[in-house]
This record gives C-alpha cells, structure tokens and sequence, in this order.
DNA sequence: CGAAGGTGAGAACGGCCGTTCTCGCCCTGC
DNA sequence: GCAGGGCGAGAACGGCCGTTCTCACCTTCG
C-alpha cells in the first residue's frame, strides 16, 4: 500500500476513534484494526502514539477552520451575515450524529495535565479561530472587545451543545452576536 | 480512623488529583497516597473507581454551586449586580493558580465517550448552573433566552481561560453580559 | 485468657496497552 | 535461480492499573 495512502486511513481512523471515545481510551490496535495497516507501519509513519495525537489535532485543525471559512465565503461579502454564518455553520455542526463536542476543548480536558503537546495544540487552534473570528467582526465594524465576546459565544455554544445534547445554543449564541453586533454600530439611547 | 474522616480525606485527594491530572492519568495508589489510607479502606468506602469518581463530581458539584451562590448573595439584592457577580466570582476562580478549567467540562470531555455516569453528572451539573443563572437574570428583568444567552458568555468564558491560561475572558464575558442584559431592559434606537 | 473478627501494609493477580521482536513470505536485482 | 532485504501478521515483553488476597497484629468481648 502507498505510504500516502496508509498515513490518510491511520488518521483517518485515528480521527474516529479519538474523537468518538477520547484518546487515552482508544488503543493502538484499536487504530490499526480501524485503519485496516499493520502496527509495524503505523510506528513507521507516527513513532509514537503522542505523535498520531499530534498529527490528528493538527489535521483536525485545519480542516475544522477550513470548513468554517468555506461556509463563511458562500454567504458573499456582506461582513454582519459573515459573522452570523459561523453560528449557522456550528449548528449543522451541532446537529451531526457524531457531534461529540470541540475536539481541542475535549482533548485539552484529557490531557492537559500531562501532556504540554495537547496543551500547546487546544491553544493554537483557539487562538486561530479567535483571530479568525476577530478579522469577521472587525470587518463587521466591531469593536476588539466586541469579537472576544462573540468568540466566547461560540465557545459556550460548543460545550452546552456537547453537554445537552441539542444543537439550540447556536442559535442562542448567533441571537446573542447580533444584538452585541448592532449594538457596537448602533448605541443604546441614552435615558429617558 | 474514624471513617467520616477517611472519606473526607479520600475525597479531597481525589479532587485535587482528578482535576489537577485528569482521572485516567490517576490511579488508585495515588489517591491512596494523597490520601493517607489503605487502599482496603478505600475500596470498602469506594468499592470501586467508577464510585470515587461518581463522589468527587457530585461534592465538587455542590460546593461549586454553594460558592457561586454565597458570593452572588454579599452583593445584596441589586438583581443585575446579582448577575455581573457571577463573572467576578469566576474571574476570581480562573485568576487562582490551581486553575484547570471546568471540573466538568473536562471529565466530559475525558470521559463521555465511554461512561455515562460521567456524562449524567456533567449534564446534571451543568443544567443546575443554567438554572441558578436563569433565575437570576430573570430576576433582573431579561427574558429566557436573554438568561441562555448569559449561560453561554460563561460557559464559553471557563473553556477560553483554561486554554488560554488567563482570567481575561471574565471580563470580557461581564462586558458582554451587562450589554445584553441592558437591551432586555432598554430596547435599541429604532432605525432613523 | 482466648477466640474472633477487623485493620494496616503491601504483595499478588489479571488484564490492558504502548512498543518491539520473530518468522515466514514476497519481491527485487544480478 | 538465488541471495537479500523489506513487509504482513501476530506474538511477546515490560509496565501500569484496578482490584483482591495474605498475613501478622490488635482489639474486643465472653
């Protein structure tokens, strides 16, 4: 088999099980019987298994942002719909039977006491989408202070969904974003 | 050793264990040792793991929410001081350096995939801290959704300081918190 | 005093897991 | 045709962990 070949279907079945059972829970042979190679290669291609883990956030990563900012981009340049779109996006999100939760939040609560790896992956990826989601705000014509906010929407949003069950946070949080949004370009009146 | 005290023991290492290390990366002769007991009294206490983590999420749930309450009550009845007091008292939290993030959100994120013991806490607590949360917002004039929206700024505030390793998101959630509380109370400006 | 039951300390057991090794096979290059 | 090196399949190894057992001791009650 094309080493290529091999190294997608071990992160490809590394992706299933870590995300579905957690990592510390899912063996290495596990992975192997999932992604259908021998352990001789998969320690070939990932010496160890904190490197599968390091290779699944990173590639998780950025297929997540990548997706989120392909949603983003078919809603066109209006920069407020931009915004909101992320809220739609992790709603469909939300409501996929696999939904499990945010990858990065769930493996940094696993392992975030021992492993400064998953520790240093779960912050570069939230900071990645906090920046991300900076830029769509900014360009809104939001305050900083206003896009931290809203990012902390989209985290909340993320663990009630996990937690409950349902997909409703996102559309809470996407209400919540639009108020805060109209707020910055529009001011409350002042008291009566 | 009076088997009150033992328990009480047994439980506080356990907490500072579990949420300082994850409970996987803990294993019973560490608690044990933390603890100062036999691993037989331990096990006549807890007759297994699964038990002693059962007991460290429910008094971890209850003192947390104990806590939360009793600081909320020395602001007085001011409904909306009531209500920004809840981001005080987690910017306090997220400020002490044992600090790991949401004792929940973390054994959910270790643990829901293969036990829903774990799972039924985290959702029990959670649904518990919304509900405190509803009823103060509510208390303070704001609509349901308004008191969700509230929710989520927390929730999403513990995950972004844990990673982050700041007390900011606090603030930032405060900020967010008073603005939708205020356009509950004090509709925008309509269009000119 | 003596039997009995509970306790402390730690060894032991069974199973799992990350990692490496063995062995037989195939495929390549002369 | 044949030596040799890499590969697949799975066994093996070392260590850890949850749980139970052993055994000597101590206490307590008749």
């Amino acid at each position: 088999m094309d080493t290529d070949l091999a190294r997608e279907r071990i992160l490809d079945a590394a992706e299933d099980l870590f995300y579905a059972r957690g990592i510390q829970a899912v063996g290495m042979d596990a992975v192997r019987d999932a992604a259908g190679v021998t352990l001789r290669r998969m320690y070939q291609l990932f010496p160890s298994k904190g490197d599968l883990v390091e290779a699944y956030l990173a590639r998780r990563d950025a297929r997540w942002l990548d997706s989120l900012a392909t949603h983003v981009d078919t809603v066109g340049p209006t920069a407020q719909a931009r915004v909101l779109a992320v809220f739609d996006w992790l709603e469909d999100w939300f409501a996929r039977p696999d939904f499990h939760g945010c990858a990065f939040i769930n493996s940094f609560g696993e392992l975030a006491g021992t492993s400064p790896q998953v520790t240093a992956a779960a912050r570069h990826h939230k900071d990645a989408f906090h920046a991300y989601l900076h830029q769509l705000t900014t360009a809104a014509g939001a305050t900083a202070a206003t896009g931290a906010q809203i990012a902390l929407l989209a985290e909340g949003a993320m663990t009630t969904a996990a937690i409950s069950g349902t997909p409703a946070p996102a559309r809470h949080a996407k209400a919540a974003a639009l108020n805060l949004l109209t707020l910055d370009a529009r001011p409350v009146a002042s008291p009566a």
